[in-house]
DNA sequence: TCCTATGATTGTGT
DNA sequence: ACACAATCATAGGA
């Protein structure tokens, strides 16, 4: 059955059975009834046939047949059943359609864009957000350049977020004023109330809404795509310059004994290295682990890392023990300003010569006064009792590094008396190191070099 | 393209 | 809170 002739029926069983109708005309009961005007019932049939082409019908005729039903004198009646037709249909679509529940995904998403900053106030809430991402990406609150970066994209998110939203709104009134101005016209032909207009309206806004919510939906995805790429320290993992990576092996390395630097040594090599204090802990975290992990593979590593580091430390101790004897209070840490490229070493042998000759204080790059001094001073120094303000408070680190240097250098340890090849320093057999807070052992005078302190007796 | 190195994250234990 | 261990994900070299 199409849709014109329910209508039809829909007239004929419901609305014109004996209703008194607007402006004291009764309409015919539908069928077959005595006294039946034929005449009327042809005319509700014609108007009726006539409303449902109109659509069929090109402009000119439309308007022409409009301005016929309009003046048609059976239109008033018609309309007001039609009136409450609709108004019965009406109802039983609202009860069905009950003003819709907040929806839960498009609060989510609101609430989402709220906090990343897209909605909600201009300032604050997107760098908050940053802040808050960069502190869950591992506390890097230095990485301007980045969170400017990330800001401006997020400002451009934002700003496209509120012009199509502003479109949408704009274009969603324009609508709704259109419509209703036309149902509004064309409630002059036929039957629509002002509630119909209302809910009309409501299902536009309905429709806006949901488009509304995709574009929530994107600005969402485009956020959280801007997070990862920015954010997301995985996924921008940069190595770290040449420079940073040596300044921490050698730290680790001439702290091998007990590399895991206090808050201020990581401030410090994080601010030498040009990266945060969370890099440098991963670093080290990173470094323990794998040195652990594979020593064999970091040997090569290690002997490079502590000789550079020893060949400063001889230079610092050399300068200490110098200033000792002249009793300069010059400044302590004066030693340990030398650059470490003044020394190339080329070979683990020239290594061992070049430390041997300290050793025996024979000659060589550094001219040490005697070699009893040498071990005094590192006698000295390798003990907490040592207080002396004549050499710098990481000299016991460099020391460490001399210790680890005269221990892997075979021909020294035989000389010293057979010390062992170099093991791990300060790793125990569970396979951790030492308790960081205990001092390394004070060497004693008797037991000459041979008994070098090594953090490997355990 | 594969493999290794490496910075970061995650889960767990202390 | 920190360290460790395992793992992920990417960089960079062969």
């Amino acid at each position: 059955m199409d849709e014109q002739a329910r209508i039809m029926q829909a007239l004929g069983g419901v609305s014109l059975a004996g209703h008194s109708i607007q402006g004291g005309m009764a309409l015919p009961p539908p069928h077959g009834h005595d006294g039946i005007d034929d005449g009327r019932k042809q005319d509700i049939g014609d108007i009726l046939h006539q409303i449902m082409t109109i659509t069929d019908q090109s402009l000119d005729e439309a308007q022409a047949k409009k301005h016929g039903l309009n003046c048609h004198r059976m239109k008033p009646a018609l309309f007001s059943v039609l009136c409450e037709i609709k108004e019965k249909t009406g109802l039983s679509i609202r009860g069905a359609q009950e003003e819709d529940p907040p929806d839960p995904q498009l609060m989510r998403l609101d609430n989402m864009l709220l906090a990343e900053g897209v909605s909600g106030p201009e300032k604050g809430g997107g760098s908050a957000a940053a802040a808050a991402a960069a502190a869950a990406s591992g506390g890097a609150s230095d990485n301007s350049i980045e969170h400017s970066d990330y800001r401006a994209k997020l400002t451009q998110i934002r700003q496209i977020y509120h012009t199509e939203l502003e479109k949408y709104e704009q274009a969603c009134n324009e609508f709704t004023t259109h419509v209703m101005n036309l149902l509004r016209e064309q409630s002059r032909t036929r039957p629509i109330s002002p509630k119909e207009i209302e809910r009309m309206v409501g299902i536009i806004h309905r429709k806006f809404s949901s488009i509304q919510m995709q574009l929530k939906q994107s600005t969402c995805e485009a956020v959280m795509i801007l997070r990862s790429r920015f954010l997301d320290a995985r996924r921008k993992r940069r190595n770290f310059s040449k420079q940073a990576t040596e300044i921490l092996n050698e730290y680790f390395y001439s702290h091998l004994s007990n590399p895991y630097p206090s808050e201020e040594a990581k401030e410090e090599l994080a601010k030498k290295c040009s990266i945060t204090v969370s890099q440098v802990s991963n670093w080290f975290g990173n470094k323990r682990i794998r040195y652990k992990k594979n020593i064999g593979k970091f040997q090569e590593e290690a002997n490079l890392y502590a000789a550079k580091t020893a060949v400063t430390a001889a230079h610092a101790v050399a300068a200490a023990v110098q200033n000792s004897q002249t009793n300069s209070p010059t400044t302590p840490n004066s030693g340990f300003q030398m650059k470490d490229e003044e020394f190339q070493l080329d070979s683990a042998e020239s290594k061992n010569t070049l430390l041997t000759n300290m050793f025996t204080g024979s000659s060589g790059s550094f001219n040490l006064p005697n070699s009893g001094d040498m071990f005094l001073s590192m006698q000295s120094l390798n003990g907490d009792s040592y207080q002396g303000a004549q050499v710098g408070a990481n000299v016991q680190s460099q020391v460490d590094t001399l210790r680890h240097v005269i221990s892997q250098t075979a021909g020294y340890s035989e000389a010293l008396g057979g010390n062992t090849m170099y093991s791990p320093h300060g790793l125990n057999a569970n396979g951790g190191w030492h308790d960081t807070t205990t001092p390394s052992a004070v060497i004693s005078p008797t037991e000459g070099p041979g008994s070098v302190h090594s953090d490997t007796s355990n």
